[in-house]
DNA sequence: TTGAAAGCGTTACCAA
DNA sequence: TTGGTAACGCTTTCAA
């Protein structure tokens, strides 16, 4: 691969001057440039960006770090910050950390290393400590899809409890007022924060949820059936479920159709995230988006430092994105009939 | 950001010391080795890989070029991309190029000018002649989802054809006579080869495929469904759907449940590519299985030279992927009672 | 308008 | 076992 040099001598000028032509530096005389501009066609010449980057010392690198892309959720978020780095001119680095503390640690170094100057860190296992040392070090790293008070004005997150809240309403709306709940066997904050809401809300009410109605299993599709079916095992009544995500909603649909209730008729079963297959469902899934892709978006802009007023509000609970209500075929009125 | 010399000035010693530290180089004393590692944590300081990669000549990047990451089929790639650049010590640099000829292009340079030496391209729009002049250019680039025969051993690719035969077959082996297709309206190859397949199979067992028996739409949901509408109401009988794809598949599923046929006691369905939403569909998805990811994972060993024996097989037609058929429950025998 | 040269942070070779 | 130094490909002053 040719370099500025081969451009210089093949052309009769200095490397200044190539320099300055590459970047359409002021201050060239048409000929040369003219000159220099065909000479850098015949050969091919394309700028060394990591000699660019060392002299320069801006990586034109937006950097990820997330476990992996076979999540869709995660590729969704992937997606949202390339598209940023697209309009930046930049380009997206990935470091996938898996799930362990050591590797996620390892992906945020990687990217260090490589200069990036903005960085978007999904982290579970990180030590808030560690975490805040490293946004001490990188003025342009930000946090999605947690919260850490001493640096709220980088964090990016979901008010997964406000999501409880809002899923409870819609239920009681509908005249639901026998409620269960289907949740995943881990226990990290996420469906944790849900339910929470979810109980708080209708306690507001008068209305309680019994433990016999809450059930756990893995968080996809066979998970959704399987506790489906201790739901109905239990011989507990409910009208309704609410369901940690929309994969083991989909599974519970389907568990609840082959044991002859019909949803939304019998039973209303409202998910959580709006990943695509909410849509493919049938019924087609009532559930709270989950705006991760805009939310990307935003945290690359921040990372990028693009993001100018900042009120107290966020500085202080940083930016947090409240679930939407999406109304589909999975819920609908309490008929009272039955 | 510190660097080489500062650790070197605070431990008393010389960069090229520390240099061999930092890479485990051999000969160094164990008392200075030491020293130099607590400096190196007291500093937090972290090598400069733009630096490295200019003298070293190696990028440590895997680069790989998708229209984006909003297609779960191009997050599968660029995941088995990055599986493997993780096994080999190396980042996923993500070049995206949406579907214009010139952002294809685009995505190539870029790469390139981070001398990028291993790169997994997909790409529609660039002409052959383009592709094989990069090609010629970068001994690590492999094109992945596209045949052409001047570099069929750089060349990953799914048998299309052979994808639509595999479908007659199955079809044909469960009694079906009447056949009828879904197809994508945008006429790039993927969908004509299928079908060729598909028809050519049948002719040789003697079945035809009527013109009226094929209907197009856009490749999604809604479009399986409009498709399928079409195919109702043009009044031709059929008592099997070949489709085009599986978000289509489901979409004819919808149509066909609401207007009262029964999949599959009245009609099969048969989808392609298998993605996540076959498995969450009711009936599950019988569909052909279109291995990206595998795929990919064998892309970026290619590209990353890790390939050995390669047979006279694949020097001729590349490397050829053939998509395995996925019994699940939208197909079964016919039922000649009807 | 152009060129010379310093410097970015490393590695790797040659001496000591 | 260590240090000095050239070189990687480029940008950016400072002079001319």
């Amino acid at each position: 691969m040719s370099t500025i040099k081969d451009v210089a001598r093949e052309a009769g000028v200095s490397i200044a001057t190539v320099s300055r032509v590459v970047n359409n530096g002021p201050k060239v005389g048409e000929k040369t440039k003219a000159r220099v501009l065909s000479i850098m066609a015949e050969l091919g010449y394309r700028p060394n960006e990591n000699a660019r980057a060392l002299v320069t010392q801006k990586s034109k690198t937006l950097g990820v770090v997330i476990p992996d892309l076979s999540d869709p959720f995660f590729a969704s978020l992937a997606n949202g910050v390339d598209k940023v780095a697209r309009q930046n001119n930049m380009q997206l680095l990935l470091s996938t950390g898996l799930i362990t503390e050591e590797s996620e640690r390892q992906a945020i170094r990687l990217l260090l290393e490589r200069r990036c100057e903005s960085i978007v860190v999904h982290s579970k296992k990180l030590s808030d400590e560690e975490i805040i040392e490293f946004a001490n070090k990188v003025p342009g790293l930000v946090l999605i899809d947690r919260f850490i008070q001493k640096i709220a004005d980088r964090c990016i997150w979901l008010d997964n409890e406000e999501g409880g809240k809002i899923a409870a309403r819609h239920l009681m709306s509908l005249g639901h007022q026998q409620l269960a709940c289907i949740s995943s066997k881990y226990q990290i904050d996420d469906p944790a924060l849900r339910f929470k809401g979810f109980k708080n809300e209708l306690t507001e009410s008068g209305l309680s949820l019994l433990n016999q109605h809450i059930v756990e299993d893995e968080p996809n599709l066979q998970g959704g059936e399987m506790a489906t079916q201790k739901l109905l095992a239990s011989d507990t009544k409910f009208d309704a479920i609410f369901v940690y995500n929309d994969a083991m909603a989909i599974g519970a649909i389907s568990t609840l159709e082959d044991n002859g209730f019909r949803v939304p008729l019998d039973v209303s079963v409202i998910g959580f995230d709006d990943v695509l297959l909410s849509r493919y469902s049938r019924p087609k899934l009532t559930t709270l988006h989950y705006p991760i892709e805009e939310m990307a978006e935003f945290a690359a802009q921040l990372a990028l430092g693009n993001i100018k007023d900042v009120t107290a509000q966020q500085i202080s609970s940083g930016y947090k994105y409240i679930p939407r209500l999406v109304k589909r075929e999975s819920t609908s009125l309490h008929s009272f009939s039955k």
